[in-house]
Parts: structure tokens; sequence; C-alpha cells
DNA sequence: CTAATCACCTGAAGGC
DNA sequence: TGCCTTCAGGTGATTA
């Protein structure tokens, strides 16, 4: 469900809320959601930051971390009372001061995990896709360093964390590059209008409070309103917004893949 | 190094 | 109604 301007939302959402809040208790509904591989307990602890690197949510303790990734279908309600729909309840963490943090997720994919040191959780997470450190000179870089599809380049948290599915696909229409063009042939200019349209798509989405296709939801239980943007995702055989021609829907690594045709063309060679 | 497949899970939607 | 298949915002392990 997530991708980067969602766990953004949400980060924002629960930073004046959780922030001062001392875990009084953990109570654990789906013991696969908890991952605890800390030496030290987490009840008595205080929230003192939340961060996110890429789709993972740093929550700081004043020992230790907890460090939350909601896959697919995670959500995460931080409220003074039980709520009335308790299905899929994973996790509740209660407060001191009454208030609970409740984790939700159908199909348990999502994981919170308590660590001492965020190296072994977040290892394979490269930079994040909106850090002010990731420049369009490395970009380059890392483009030309890789012989593989762009769209599976730009999937793979190791290298840019952040994108997933549908900001992947709105990013390559937005700079109108066929998904499965390799990366190292991208011409230069195309690189530049590529780390933009990225830049871009994933701050209109976060000013539109992210995407709701149908799990996601704000902290305060809201929806998204960035669907209303999507140009290609979940377009398949509707007509393209900017030239009428149907958006086609492909497979790239079991991933259903969204681009037009014709303001993508793919390109073998250098142009 | 890259690609493809499966595994982890549940629920919604569509075909028959 | 019900049964069956396919699909879903993600990632990690394994195999080719």
């Amino acid at each position: 469900m997530p991708e980067l301007p969602e766990v953004e939302v949400i980060r924002r959402e629960l930073v004046p809320q959780l922030v001062g809040q001392i875990v009084d208790d953990v109570e654990i509904h789906w013991s696969k959601s908890f991952v605890d591989q800390s030496s030290d307990k987490i009840t008595g602890k205080t929230i003192l930051d939340i961060n996110r690197m890429g789709k993972y949510l740093v929550i700081v303790l004043s020992a230790g971390y907890l460090v939350v990734h909601l896959r697919m279908t995670g959500q995460l309600m931080f409220a003074g009372g039980m709520p009335e729909n308790k299905k899929h309840i994973r996790i509740i963490l209660r407060m001191r001061s009454g208030k609970y943090l409740i984790y939700f997720d159908s199909r348990k994919f999502g994981r919170l995990i308590h660590a001492d040191r965020l190296n072994g959780v977040l290892k394979n997470t490269g930079i994040d896709a909106l850090s002010p450190e990731l420049s369009v000179i490395m970009f380059q870089q890392m483009l030309k360093n890789h012989n593989r599809m762009v769209k599976s380049f730009l999937m793979d948290q190791r290298q840019i964390a952040g994108l997933g599915n549908i900001y992947v696909d709105e990013s390559l229409f937005r700079a109108k590059i066929h998904p499965q063009t390799i990366t190292h042939i991208i011409p230069e200019r195309k690189i530049y209008l590529l780390f933009e349209s990225i830049r871009e798509t994933l701050l209109h989405s976060i000013k539109n409070m992210g995407t709701t296709i149908s799990d996601y939801k704000t902290v305060g239980g809201g929806f998204g309103g960035h669907q209303r943007f999507l140009q290609v995702y979940g377009r398949g055989d509707k007509p393209c917004f900017v030239c009428g021609t149907p958006i086609r829907k492909i497979r790239m690594n079991n991933r259903g893949t969204h681009f037009c045709p014709k303001c993508q063309p793919l390109r073998k060679k250098r142009q």
C-alpha cells in the first residue's frame, strides 16, 4: 500500500501526537507483526522523534528504535480508546497517558521492529528519493552503472528508497520514458527530466495527502486525494490524457506496469 | 549483475 | 449463492 508520500503523510501526522508519549505496554495479536531484536524492553521508553527512510517509519525512543514498515496493508491509528472496528488489529501499544497506538494489517505483511540500532534493519535501504543529498549527478551515475530496465531499477529499494509501483509508473510517464528502457542508454537530458519528474510526483502526492486505492488511510482515518491525479496507474485501456492512445498494461517483475505506448516509446539505442 | 518465480497473507472482484 | 481464479500499494529468498 504505502509508498514514500503515504509514509511521509503518516509521519507528519504522528509527530505532534506521539512525541513525548511513554510506552507502557505492548499487546501482540499476531506474533510475526512484532519483531523484537532489542536487548532492552520497550516498556518505559519515551518517544523522542519520528523520521522516515524510504518507506520505513523510524520511531526514535529514549533508547533504541521502533521501525515500522507497512508493506501492503499496514495502518497506524493513534486514539484515546479502542476503535469500534477491531478487525485486523495486530499490535497495540498502550501509552502511559492512556492513549493507544494501534497497528492494523489485514495481509500481515508489515512489521514493527524493535531494535537497538538502525544498521541491521535498514541495511538494504538506499538513499531516500527526496534526500537533499541525492543529486542529479549521483542519480545519473547510478543509472549509468546499471544495465537493467529502468522500472525495476527504480523499484529497487537498495538503490533509491521510497518509490513503489504507483509512483514509478507515474514518474516514468511524466518523463516520457518507457519502463523497459535500459538504464545506461537513457540520454542525459532524459535523466534530468526523470529526476525532476520523480521529485514533482512525490511532492505533489504529499500535498494531496497520498494516494488511496483501497486500504491506505491517514492516521486520523482520512483518505488520500492524489488518486484524482494519476495519469497511468490503474488506467489500462483508458485513453492517455495527453494523446488519447489507450494506456497499455503489461507485467514486469510480476507487477502491473502502466504506460502510454505513444508518449513513452521504447528506444533500444541511445538517441 | 539481472531476471524470474515463489513465499508470505487476506479480501475484493469477476467469470461461470 | 458459491466456487474458482486473478489481482493488489512490498520485499526477501532462491534459482537460472
